[in-house]
DNA sequence: AGCACGCCGACT
DNA sequence: GTCGGCGTGCTC
């Protein structure tokens, strides 16, 4: 009768234990593996997921579960496993890993599946699009693709194909297959190419049938579409890094978008690689990944170089467009001619003249907001810093403020220099804001826009200002990283790079790699419609190959000389890195347990195999201290496998926090 | 992670 | 004499 049932449970929190409950008899018919619950855990509330049932527990002291959160459980099998391969392979908490795979909890009140009640969205198959007449080269990459998903292959497609090549078309015809065949397909986009334009795209072909998962969709939102995608109602999912992690059952394809975004990678716990994930998925369904880009990241070239990956080539554009000219402008020389430091180069102000006056548009791409990025005294050479971050302060115009852009902190600027106290303050630099100042002033009868973070904080006033320029209410977008990918606005034909320099000279061993994106994913904007596209990029070092390769649209010659400096630096795509990151408030304490940690470590780990131990590039941000170390190892599970020897029975003192990341993005 | 417990230094 | 530093252990 009275059987006794307990439940292990795992929290979010960083330790691999999982803790047992006993549950109360009248909620043993609900209890679930994969439903959440909440527990006291130390006196607190706090959510838990079922991980296991159990006859008896381990311990004396058991304490009942609070209540079961869900009517049906979060998680399959499959994505618990998943979850717990993820902890493992980026050395986190099986519970933290798994709070990554659910929407945040609503507040209270409607936890159970209500649903039924919706509006009916197009029933079904009356696609408002329909398939594309393919190019002989999208054809085959298709039918390469279809052969896989017809005989449930798992193996991973990247398609490399230039902007405007009509990925998107494969990626939406391999769908349609894999529909047929009565299964689901997740497709990744990078969170700010999740325009509505993009999602359009989907949502229009594959109607009731598509649920998009976007980061700042609202708790209930969320979960209308979570539950949507568990019923099966939704069997494409569109959405940015974490839904990969969507319950969706019989799955047939995945497709990453765009797969050297960095916003694939997650920042903290649990720090993987949404790429990565997919490929683990893929693996356990049978089923093939297409990965898509323009400018593959360097891991994926080379692995389709070792036929890791099968490549798959789109080279030619869509109606045999050309690709736009890029012209590369040396402002060494600008400066010699116009004897003054200069904002804009003549080609590029004569191209913006022409544009407007041929009653076509233009984009001006400048990746740094504000209006001075940074400001010092003339007397004594003093920089205006953020006091809690290792940063110089930018001064915004519109709000007439320094902002720190890593801790966000704001102050009005000095009339005095706080160091030798004279009134030479002056402002330097230049930020978007300032290059739309300088552009209304230089073409008064345009009409200007800018979109940055600082101009879309307000709730649709991103579709606002695309809407403007869609319908030509403004002449010219001028923008950061927000404007460079994606969009198509067929009446754009001139582009402008104010500074390439800016991604290039970034101390980061992929500035390199991320300046060529960058171009041309900003040149892939120009000259989508009829006329043809200009592009202009302005530069204080025209001969490097980056520039070089990115003006002539040779990605391959971009990788060969990359890949060369690659292996001689014993870099990706040659080792994986792992970084190791101590911070504290303390400046001393973080050295100190720094040197600690590395004195243990490197007991297990070849020292040739650590750079470091160091500060961090921005050594303090938000007032903590920060210093890493990097590891290089040949493989993700090797890596793990010695940070895991190594670092084991090491513990930081309170005041200190230890962060591993990896397959590190930065350095 | 967060909190309690416990053992050594400079202070009302 | 105590207040409080942080190293160590534990959480069902």
């Amino acid at each position: 009768m009275n059987k006794k049932i307990y439940v292990k449970v795992a929290v979010a929190l960083p330790m691999n234990t999982e803790y047992h409950y006993s549950v109360p008899t009248e909620m043993i018919s609900d209890v679930e593996i994969g439903k959440r619950v909440w527990v006291m855990f130390r006196n607190k509330k706090v959510i838990g997921f079922i991980v296991a049932i159990d006859k008896n527990a381990d311990v004396e002291k058991v304490n009942d579960i609070v209540s079961i959160i869900d009517g049906k459980p979060m998680l399959s099998k499959e994505l618990l496993d998943l979850a717990r391969e993820i902890s493992k392979q980026y050395m986190c908490s099986f519970g933290e890993a798994l709070a990554a795979f659910v929407p945040t909890p609503l507040k209270k009140g409607k936890t159970s599946v209500k649903a039924r009640g919706q509006k009916p969205e197009a029933r079904g198959q009356n696609s408002e699009e329909k398939p594309k007449v393919l190019t002989a080269e999208q054809s085959e990459a298709l039918k390469n693709i279809n052969a896989s998903i017809e005989s449930n292959e798992n193996k991973v497609f990247l398609l490399y194909g230039i902007t405007s090549s009509g990925k998107t078309e494969v990626y939406l015809q391999a769908i349609e297959k894999v529909l047929q065949k009565g299964r689901s397909a997740i497709i990744l986009v990078p969170e700010i190419s999740l325009t509505p334009q993009t999602v359009r795209r989907f949502t229009r072909r594959f109607c009731d049938e598509v649920a998009v998962m976007h980061s700042r969709l609202a708790g209930s939102k969320k979960y209308e579409q979570y539950d949507r995608i568990r019923s099966g109602q939704a069997r494409v999912i569109v959405g940015a890094r974490s839904a990969i992690f969507s319950p969706i059952k019989n799955l047939g394809l995945i497709v990453i978008d765009e797969e050297h975004e960095t916003t694939y990678k997650q920042d903290d716990v649990p720090r993987y690689h949404a790429r990565d994930v997919a490929i683990m998925r893929a693996e356990y369904n049978n089923c093939p990944v297409i990965i898509g880009t323009a400018t593959p990241s360097l891991e994926s070239y080379y692995l389709s170089k070792i036929n890791k990956y099968k490549r798959l080539e789109l080279l030619e554009r869509i109606d045999k467009r050309a690709l736009p000219e890029v012209k590369i402008i040396d402002m060494r020389q600008e400066i010699a001619i116009q004897k003054r430091l200069v904002m804009f180069s003549r080609s590029l102000v004569n191209a913006l003249e022409k544009a407007i006056a041929n009653k076509n548009q233009a984009m001006i791409f400048l990746n740094r907001r504000g209006f001075a990025t940074y400001i010092n005294c003339r007397k004594c050479g003093h920089v205006i810093k953020c006091d809690k971050c290792d940063a110089v302060m930018i001064y915004h115009f519109a709000k007439k403020k320094l902002i720190c852009h890593y801790c966000g902190k704001e102050v009005f600027p000095p009339r005095e220099c706080p160091a030798c106290k004279s009134g030479y303050v002056k402002y330097f630099g230049v930020g978007t804001e300032r290059v739309e100042a300088e552009l209304s002033r230089l073409l008064p009868g345009a009409k200007i826009a800018r979109m940055d973070k600082d101009s879309t904080t307000k709730k649709g006033s991103h579709e606002n200002i695309l809407k403007d320029f869609k319908e030509h209410r403004t002449d010219i977008l001028v923008g950061t990283q927000m404007i460079a990918k994606g969009l198509d606005f067929p009446n754009v034909t001139m582009v402008g790079i104010v500074n390439a320099d800016v991604t290039l000279n970034l101390p980061d061993f992929r500035a390199g790699e991320r300046t060529f994106d960058l171009i041309t994913q900003v040149a892939g904007r120009a000259g989508r419609g009829k006329d043809p596209g200009t592009v202009i990029v302005q530069t204080y070092v025209p001969e490097h190959y980056v520039l070089k390769c990115a003006s002539k649209h040779d990605y391959k010659g971009f990788y060969e000389q990359e890949i060369v400096s690659r292996k001689e630096h014993n870099l990706p795509p040659y080792v994986h890195l792992g970084r190791i990151i101590v911070r504290s408030k303390d400046e001393r304490t973080v050295e100190k347990v720094m040197l600690q940690l590395y004195d243990y470590i490197k007991e297990k780990i070849d020292k040739d195999n650590m750079l470091g131990p160091a500060p961090c590039p921005i050594t303090r941000i938000g007032g903590y201290f920060r210093w890493n170390i990097l590891v290089k190892e040949k493989t993700r599970s090797i890596m793990v496998e010695k940070l895991r020897e190594a670092l084991d029975g090491f513990r930081v003192p309170n005041t200190c926090f230890l962060a591993i990341d990896i397959d590190t993005m930065g350095m």
